[in-house]
DNA sequence: GCTGAATTTTGGTCGTACCAACGTAGAAAT
DNA sequence: ATTTCTACGTTGGTACGACCAAAATTCAGC
């Protein structure tokens, strides 16, 4: 028996929450042109949302569904493919759709998979990168203003990882994210850590596509190092301005791949395909 | 006539830009447990993006796209729906779905529907709050230190547009937001305009629910005032003081309307169905 | 008890069918 | 000839049934 396993925590809350507009009448066009899958989603988001659907269990089958809601498979699906657009769920072909309760991340990442387009062109790249600058920049500031000892603790010991790592490709790239990480955790508001995962997360590319060596390995620590000891020494302007110049210089790296990779790709659309041809068959 | 009017430019690209994935073999799972739903929306995906399907264009009819690339309705509706829910399409039931490509407000609105949810409570509303009165700050500050002359005279205008709105509710939220805009324009980055659009709408609800007499206007607008000045003295500590006074002002009367609505919540719909009952069956 | 084969369940896809809302085109009326 | 009305085709929304292959589950055999 499978009884209380995979079914999830709903076997009594989705009987009668079921929505009028799901059950009424036979099953054309509910009301007012909505869809059913819309009023499905709106349904399924908000148990969702209030927690009655609890994040990390998978939702029930198709099947199950489409007879809970007395509608027909191809809405149910419609619902959940709309709930993962919507980040509400995690799907994964195959599998059943887990549900996945939204927080700071999942929104960031939500953005993210439109900001992915942005990102292709060196100007696109550019804009998300300096706004990373100028928040981090702020951030560094705050710091110098107001880490606490832990904090500091905290910055040095990753410095120190950092450091070790040097000429350490994968390593050096995951204690530099982590000390950075630190920054974003000091004023301890949840919306910047996620913001400095989806940062890292949207530049990933054009950044590990640079070139590393142990030099640029040791410049990149130095100006970790520069940017460590202004905010010891509670020294904001300094503290920005480190941050500021050391971004830079790892942006100036960013930017020469750009110059390899801008052949063929533009901006707007050189588009490989020659001319739309409006003659076709058709 | 419909001959060059619903249909879209595609008729010659989509034709032969139509990826093997979705061509080869008879149609079963195409290789890897990749969805064929999938496939054809980064298909479209990357049509929209490279602006081969042009924005507010409408979609080829479902039929129409399951001809062109040989599969069922099924996967068609999937993929419009998967397209709709990251942005890149707008569809409203009974018509063609619309080319939407994304910018940056786009993304950021995408977002917004996920931080809807989080906007519910104090704690929420606070946490992104913050976050903006931090990122305001910085940009105050760099105004002070990099606002050109052009800047400062659109900053004056506006600020006198609201100078005169005090008592008008409608118009002096209006020119408030104006004001602030102005902030986020001059690091000329096409990413902080679309930050503010997305923190005025995020915070919309709690923001217009503040209570607005003459008194209480002339308080934020002497806030502005401050602002002003302080960026027209090239003074960057005193613009981030002021406005971070500003905005925590502000945010003071904002956080004492929770006090009244945290009550029913009502986000989405009041919905007919009193409560869930989370105590029912299993 | 644990591994592996047999079986059931489930997601992915297809195809067909029906409804209701439009839009078009042709027929009918003015 | 212009307008009006009606029949028909198209389109999106939904339902149902059928397959396949990959999972999940069960069961047999070691």
């Amino acid at each position: 028996m499978l009884d209380g396993r995979n079914r999830l925590n709903l076997d009594g809350q989705l009987a009668e929450a079921v929505p009028e507009e799901l059950t009424d009448g036979p099953s054309p066009l509910n009301r007012a042109g909505r869809r059913a899958s819309d009023a499905l989603l709106d349904h399924l988001a908000s148990m969702i949302l209030r927690g009655e659907l609890i994040t990390g269990n998978p939702l029930p089958s198709e099947r199950e569904l489409m007879k809970r809601y007395g509608v027909s498979r191809s809405v149910v699906r419609e619902t959940i493919i709309g709930l993962a657009g919507r980040g509400l769920l995690k799907t994964s072909p195959g599998f059943r759709p887990v549900v996945n309760k939204p927080d700071y991340d999942a929104a960031l990442d939500s953005v993210g998979r439109l900001v992915a387009h942005l990102t292709t062109d060196e100007e696109g790249v550019k804009n998300i990168f300096e706004s990373r600058v100028f928040l981090e920049a702020s951030l560094a500031r705050w710091a110098a203003l107001n880490a606490r000892k832990d904090d500091i603790r905290e910055l040095e010991e990753r410095l120190l990882r950092n450091r070790e790592a040097v000429g350490v490709r994968r390593i050096f790239e995951a204690t530099d994210v982590a000390f950075h990480d630190v920054l974003y955790t000091i004023p301890r508001n949840p919306v910047y850590p996620a913001i400095h995962r989806a940062y890292v997360d949207w530049l990933r590319k054009p950044w590990s596509s640079i070139e590393r060596t142990a030099e640029i390995d040791l410049v990149m620590y130095a100006g970790h190092e520069g940017i460590f000891k202004a905010i010891v020494d509670r020294d904001p302007d300094l503290a920005e301005e480190s941050l500021r110049r050391h971004l830079n210089t790892a942006w100036e790296f960013v930017r020469s791949t750009f110059d390899f990779q801008a052949r063929a790709g533009g901006t707007a659309r050189p588009s490989v395909s020659p001319s739309p041809e409006p003659a076709s068959g058709q």
